[in-house]
Order: structure tokens, then C-alpha cells, then sequence
DNA sequence: AAATAATTTGGAAACGCTTCCAAATATAAA
DNA sequence: TTTATATTTGGAAGCGTTTCCAAATTATTT
């Protein structure tokens, strides 16, 4: 009969109750109602059973603002990234949110839109109280900051970054071997000429996809050419102009391994254009296994990135450090997953 | 004993200055201190340079935890979305964001994963004083709280919704019109049978699509069949089935109209699967312009959403009521746009 | 039963800032 | 010059918690 309980705080939920009101009410001090709210060992059943029925009925609400300026905590945790375009960071942050959610703590957003001068503003000023630990996401320049962070003991964990030079939480995924097994596949398909896509060489996960490609072809015993490597910076745009300049070659590759999947696309469309056909000319290789990786014709092969289970290891990590700052944590590499689609065949002169 | 000391055992935090000491090294007051980094009128010129001086050299940052208990205003705003898989709240939130970064406003980002009791839940906590007006994304359900939070006069605005049946401050897209506009185009081209696959029909938005589809189909005098109109919920196996589903038809259509780009993802593969061609056999149309629809093969037409820039908007409208809280606003509509790509041509019978 | 220890509670001092009020100083009008 | 007025400043009272200390109460031991 009834469809919902409707619960008493609905009636005047945004009726400002304080502690001291409940105090009254519940005929007991300040702290103690204080202490029942925070789980405190030391009050009696009957009191604490008495002061939760009050704090029900009047609906009260710990105000946040005055709890972090009295307990020296903000109960909130701060995540700075460059930004939210690609749907690559959102799926990051929805691993932290998830893990969050579950410890009640709270996440504030910050985005450096790419300004790297930003990024050491923002930590300075999150670190000076606002939140109780930092998620970088991505950093750019953490060496500018990260000393400054360890020096006084700030809690914060390094999503898919390294080389950082110094040991620090930070958690990451085998870009490296992901990027050697991509490329030890296309070679076992037969492709001798493999074109690379590099991404942004200011960051670590870039040049480790780099070095993955570079040694699956030198256990392979192919050679390492500069030409076949072309730099791009993580657009989709590097993919189509990498691509073009790569099939101009003389001697062009057979296959195009893209550092991620924007790129990809790139590459895809530079191929169509010229005519060509994907897998049947060139394979075409991504990285990450963003969503419309599987949407896009044909259906890219790619390496997957676990994402979201990134951004919910760094929040624990970060939420271990909270509760014991002693614990050493270093980094951590979760493992990436070869996605074989259908952008990928055994060159033409070998097809089988 | 001495009176009050830093307990030495723990690390110092994050050099913590606080306005009393640059009160004592500029020779002021605390309250002076406090007007000129409020920009408060009245400060000389000279003693407000020589604290801004003072504040820079000691490197201080107000501590938001203690001006908002004081002030009460946190200088945040609180954003309520569902979740941040799609890319389709990543724009919003990136329009917000900027917006937000042009007056140092924080964000406070809320997920509440598809849970719709969630929704009210943060709504109430949230408008407890954490933070000074709240940003709904795509609601679910704003009926159950809207109207406590127009009763307390809590700043708030609506993003991408609409049919509250009250007048609350909300921005939107013309969603009817992008509708209509598509349907005409299709029948335009020549399309007699148009087939439609709606979204989650909780949502003001796809309600507004489908009507934008049935008064263009009426407007050409084109009867409304039923059976031409598939129920889905926003998904790309919905688009799938959905297809699937239409292209049973006895008289199958010669084009759908999908209510998202992700559906229309989805129609394309049914539509491949069956061994039909997009656009030869099968015209197909989207709606949002996500990036990658550009991106798919053959790219496809699509209704385009200002998504960014209905952020920005709302957040303006938000800033503003923060601001005057007196001024009336209403609901915003944002024009969309057909995006004319390669899914769509003359059915096969008519081509020309 | 008295003495001691453990448990529970009340009270008050911070936390770092904003803001109001009144005092002090400078400026304009008389 | 004197009085009235405007400008600038200092001082203090909160804002709603947490937390420490001591007081009150209860349980345990001798």
C-alpha cells in the first residue's frame, strides 16, 4: 500500500539542526552527541540509542564545513585531471567514484584543461586543507609538485603515470607489455613492416608502448626503422597525418599500430582514403579499448586498459594511506588484455 | 606547559599560514587582513597592497573550510549526474567546468549511478549547506525534491530536462525541433517509411524526440503506425533489437531514426548483419553528434546537441541566481542542428 | 565498607575565517 | 576653526564541530 516509506527527514530537509539542538533535545552535552555521530567507544547504549532517535526525528545533518575546520579533516578526497573530453579520464573517475561512494567520502573535481601550470596550482591549494588526499590523474608535471607532496606527507596516488624518477604510489597498467604483445601478434600474422603512432612523449605510458613495440620487434629480429615511427600527440588528427606519412613511404608498412585508439581512427580514415581497405590492405592496431572502439567499421583490434579498475585500486590505495600513513606503497601495474576485432588480418601478399 | 604547541611528533602539514600571521606581519587587524583579500571597498590603496604583499610572501591560502562556516558560502557547487560512461555528460561537465574556472568556483561531482533513490538522497544532503547551489544533470527523478528545494529557495538548475510541470530554471535543447528537422530531411529524401526507436521514456528529452518524429510524419501527412515505433532505453543492444525488430516487419521501413548515436550504432550493425547496406538499403539517423559518430563508418547523420555549451549556460544561470536570487528564470532551450553525413540517401526504389 | 579503577558525561577551548559595531582618522561643509 | 560626514581600521562575537580535561557515576577490588 505504501510505495515508499517516506522517511522523517523529508519533511524539512533543508531546516539547518545542529548538534546542539539534538544536545538539548536528547538531554545531553554537546560532546556526547558529537561522540555518538562519530562512533566513539566511550557512551553508553542507552544514551547513544536515545541521541540516534533524535538525531532521526530532527533530521540532522553533520555540517561538513565546521566538522573539517574542528577535526582537522574534510572527509573528501580531490581528483585533478587535464579533462573529461575522450570518455578515457571519465572512465578512470568512475572507478574512483564507485570506490569513494563506498566509504562515503567525498570527491571534488578539478581540471587542468590541459595548462600544466595549472596542475601545480591546484595541488598547492587542494594540499593546503581542502582535501584530505589528491588523485592525480595523468599528470603532466608531477616532478614539479611530487616532491613537495612526499616532503610533508601528503597522501596522493599517481594514476597511469611513471618515471617519476622517485617511488611513490602510483598505479598504472602494462603499457609496455601490452604494446609488445599488439606487436608480437601483427608479426605472428605475418607483417614485417609495422608502422607506430607514438603518443605524447611527455608522458610515460607513451614511451613505454613506444619500447614495448620496439623490443616484440627486436626479439622478433626485424628491424628497427625511424622511419616507421611517427610522433604523434594522442589525437585523432596524429593518427590521420601519421598514417598518410607513413603509407607515402616508399616501402610502406603492412600494418599500423596506433598508441591509442583515437589515433586509430585517424589512421583508419587516412587508409580508406587512399583508397585502401581495413584489414585487407593494412591492419590497424589501437590501444585503451575505448567504447566506440568496438562500434567503429571494421571493429578495431586494440589493447585494453582496465580503466576503471585503475581509478578503484588507486582510491583504495589512497584510502589505506588515509587510515595508515606509515604503510609504504610503491607502484602498481595491472595487467592489459589483447582485443582481437577485425581490423587485423595477415598481410595481403600472405593472406592465408 | 606552554600554552598552545604544535605537537612535535607529526610532520608539518603543508605550511598552514593563517591570516593572523599576515595580520601581525603587515601591522593590521585581522579584520582588515579579511576585507582586502575579499575585495572589500573599503581598505586603502596602500594598506591593501602592503597585506596583498605580505600575503604573497608567506604564501598564504584561505582555508575554504573555515570562510564558508564563517561566511556561509562554500564557493562550491555541487553536480548531480547519473554517470560519466558516455561522453555525453563528459561534454556537459566540461562546459560546467569552465564556466565554473572563470569565477574560482569549485565542483563537487555526484554520481549517482542509475540509482534513482540516490538522486533525492545527495540533493538533501547536499543542499545542507555543503554547497551553494546544485547543477542537475539529466534527472531522474526532480520531482521528488524540486519542490522542497523551491520552498527553501535553494539556488539550483536543471540540465536536460523538462515537464517538471512547475516553472524552475533549466536548460535544454530543442529536442522536438532536432526531431522534427531529421524526419523532414528523411522525408524529404523521399522516405515513406521512417522507423523509430525511442529512449528511456522517463526522460522529458526522448518524450520530446518522439513527438518531434510524429508531428513532422503528420505535418507531411505520413500515417503514424505503431508498429514503426520500438521502445529502447538509451542503449546500443536497443538500437540493435530494435532494428532487428523493424526490419521484420512485413513492410519494413526504408529508414530509422534512432534517439541517440549509440542506438544508431547499434541499427547499423543490425542492419549489416542482415546483409543490408547503410545507406543504400537502410537510411539511419542519430541524435547527440557524440565525436564518435564522425568517427563510424559510413558516419552518420545525426541531430546536433550543444552539449558544452548547455553547461555553460546553465552554470551562467546558476552563477547568476548565487548572485540575485530574486531574478526569475525559467527554461532555456538551446537550438540543435542536423548534421547531414554519409548513413543517409534516397531509398533505394526512388534513388536518384 | 572503603578505596580504587573504569566508564560515561559535561564543559570549554580551539579551528580560521567573516562581519558587525564602534573607534579613529581624514575630508568636506559650516 | 568647528562641526558634520565619509573613510578606514580594530576588536570581538560567532559559525558548528571536535577533542581534551576533569567531574560524575558506576563497577571492581581489597
Amino acid at each position: 500500500m505504501s510505495k515508499k516509506n517516506v522517511n522523517a527527514s523529508n519533511q524539512a530537509p533543508l531546516s539547518k539542526v545542529t548538534i546542539v539542538e539534538v544536545a538539548k533535545k536528547a538531554g545531553v552535552s554537546l560532546g556526547t552527541v558529537s561522540r555518538v555521530i562519530n562512533n566513539d567507544i566511550h557512551v553508553a547504549a542507552e544514551t547513544r540509542k536515545r541521541v540516534l532517535a533524535v538525531t532521526q526525528e530532527l533530521g540532522y545533518v553533520a555540517n561538513r564545513q565546521a566538522r573539517s575546520l574542528a577535526g582537522g579533516k574534510t572527509n573528501t578526497i580531490g581528483v585533478i585531471v587535464r579533462d573529461l573530453g575522450t570518455g578515457y579520464i571519465g572512465e578512470i573517475i568512475r572507478g574512483i567514484d564507485s570506490e569513494l561512494n563506498l566509504s562515503g567520502v567525498d570527491l571534488v573535481l578539478y581540471t587542468t584543461h590541459r595548462t600544466v601550470s595549472k596542475e601545480a596550482n591546484y595541488v598547492a591549494s587542494l594540499a593546503q586543507g581542502m582535501v584530505d588526499g589528491l588523485l592525480l590523474v595523468l599528470p603532466r608535471s608531477p616532478v614539479d609538485y611530487i616532491g613537495t607532496l612526499m616532503e610533508h606527507n601528503f597522501p596522493f596516488v599517481l594514476i597511469d603515470h611513471q618515471g617519476t624518477g622517485t617511488a611513490c604510489p602510483a598505479v598504472g597498467a602494462t603499457n609496455w607489455q601490452g604494446a609488445y604483445n599488439a606487436t608480437e601478434y601483427l608479426i605472428k600474422l605475418g607483417h614485417q613492416r609495422i608502422g607506430f603512432i607514438t603518443g605524447s612523449m611527455d608522458l610515460g605510458c607513451a614511451e613505454d608502448r613506444l619500447q614495448g613495440y620496439r623490443s616484440a620487434l627486436r626479439t622478433h629480429h626485424l628491424p628497427l626503422e625511424t622511419e616507421l615511427v611517427y610522433e604523434g600527440d594522442f589525437l585523432q588528427t596524429d593518427g590521420y597525418t601519421g598514417a598518410s606519412a607513413l603509407l607515402d613511404l616508399p616501402n610502406p608498412p603492412t600494418a599500423i599500430f596506433a598508441s591509442n585508439d583515437v589515433m586509430a581512427m585517424g589512421v583508419m580514415d587516412a587508409v580508406r582514403n587512399r583508397g585502401l581497405r581495413v584489414p585487407n590492405d593494412i591492419s590497424v592496431v589501437g590501444f585503451d579499448n575505448i567504447p566506440q572502439s568496438a562500434m567503429v567499421f571494421p571493429p578495431l583490434t586494440t589493447v585494453q586498459q582496465p580503466l576503471e579498475q585503475m581509478g578503484r585500486v588507486a582510491t583504495q590505495i589512497l584510502l589505506g594511506i588515509l587510515k595508515k600513513p606509515e604503510k609504504e606503497n610503491g607502484r602498481i601495474e595491472l595487467p592489459t588484455e589483447l582485443i582481437v576485432r577485425n581490423s587485423t588480418s595477415a598481410p595481403k601478399g600472405r593472406a592465408g
